[in-house]
DNA sequence: ATTGACTGTTCTCATTTTGTTCTCTATAGT
DNA sequence: ACTATAGAGAACAAAATGAGAACAGTCAAT
């Protein structure tokens, strides 16, 4: 168990992961938790290794590892380097001031989740068969927009929502083969609104994790 | 674990590498993070290169490949729940022992870059004009992939790639609206090979005070 | 092939920075 | 009084940083 400074130490260096990439040098943590002295540091530090929070690399600067993490703190460091606008007839064309794309920013957020999609109803949206969709958990949604919904809380199905006047809502898929459908507003029940989608190619199947 | 210098060092290459698309020289790193030696940078080249971030080719001029990019120096989670597969009929159907998935394994790799798509060639392929894509940097594609192509080293342009027997290749849309072209092959290099896909709806229309 | 400029490699040396270990003091809470 | 937590600060060893010389391999031009 952590004491009060032992735990500000802490989030303090959790956050200057964050916002750096790298672990602080103890002076910086000093000063960022407002004391003078790099020797009281070091105790707080032996004490949240002791916990198993961090892992320290003696002698060695900034030799500070994260094992765990403070609560909300996403990695900073989720990018791709962005390399511009690629259209047809024309060379790539840099985008100043964003070289570099961060997919957090484009995929997590709170209360969302990660369904597989099969089946190819969305097909004319650009969801094909074996995309991923990342879904915001929501009880309501907006015309147009892609929804997950319960069908007389049994089936699912992900389809373009529109609401009408006469509290009917009717589900659109995006292909040809398949017939819009009107439902009553009783019978369905919204999961969650689409808002990303993703598709992996290549040999390089994507990996799951089991949860911890 | 890299030092504040080695971490300079290392971020310099990358931004170098993206913008010149070649590794720099010596000079020119030391020049880069504001020192004077040569030997000092080739110090710490070995300690990224211990580090496994890029790799060395001893006497060659430039002699750096990337193997990350510059962020993916030490591993953190980067997960979304998993909530299972979802097809037009039937109920969320849950795959065990993967709960969670990760952004990281399914994106992030060596020598890869994003490029937003312009233009609609690859409609049919479910690659949307606006979307995002992830290119792996490579010179050679295999029949089917869908690469980055640069043609007469000015047009760039976004296709399925086709090797034929006669020197020549194939670029195929997938838009009913245009035609494969066919190239001998000293007109065409190739950037890269396509190996994922993303798409981001929204951003949200502004929030309406919704009663939940 | 030979040359010479350039570039990477390997050293040594000096300096600064940083982590580590101490001792000492102070404050609360049992 | 005793103990646990907090903090200051000194002293030291080790790590990190940097300069620069000397050498060797690469590469392009003659």
């Amino acid at each position: 168990m952590l004491t009060e400074r032992q735990n500000a130490t802490f989030e303090f260096i959790c956050e200057y992961y964050w916002q750096h990439g790298c672990a602080p040098k103890l002076a910086e943590i000093a000063a960022g938790i407002g004391i003078q002295s790099k020797g009281v540091v070091h105790r707080y530090l032996k004490a949240i290794a002791e916990e198993g929070l961090i892992e320290l690399f003696p002698g060695r600067s900034r030799g500070i590892r994260l094992i765990k993490n403070a609560t909300g703190n996403f990695p900073r460091e989720f990018n791709l380097p962005f390399a511009g606008k690629i259209a047809a007839g024309k060379p790539i064309e840099a985008i100043p001031d964003q070289n570099t794309i961060n997919l957090a920013d484009f995929f997590l957020g709170p209360n969302r989740f990660v369904l597989k999609v099969q089946g190819e109803s969305m097909i004319e949206a650009g969801i094909l068969d074996g995309d991923m969709v990342i879904v915001e958990q929501r009880d309501r949604a907006d015309d147009g927009d892609i929804i997950v919904a319960l069908i007389d809380n049994n089936e699912a199905t992900l389809k373009r929502f529109q609401k009408n006047r006469d509290e009917t809502v009717t589900l659109i898929p995006a292909n040809k083969d398949l017939p819009p459908m009107v439902y009553s507003a009783e019978r369905i029940c919204i999961q969650g609104v689409v808002v990303g989608q993703m598709r992996s190619y290549g040999p390089r199947k994507p990996k799951y994790s089991a949860a911890r």
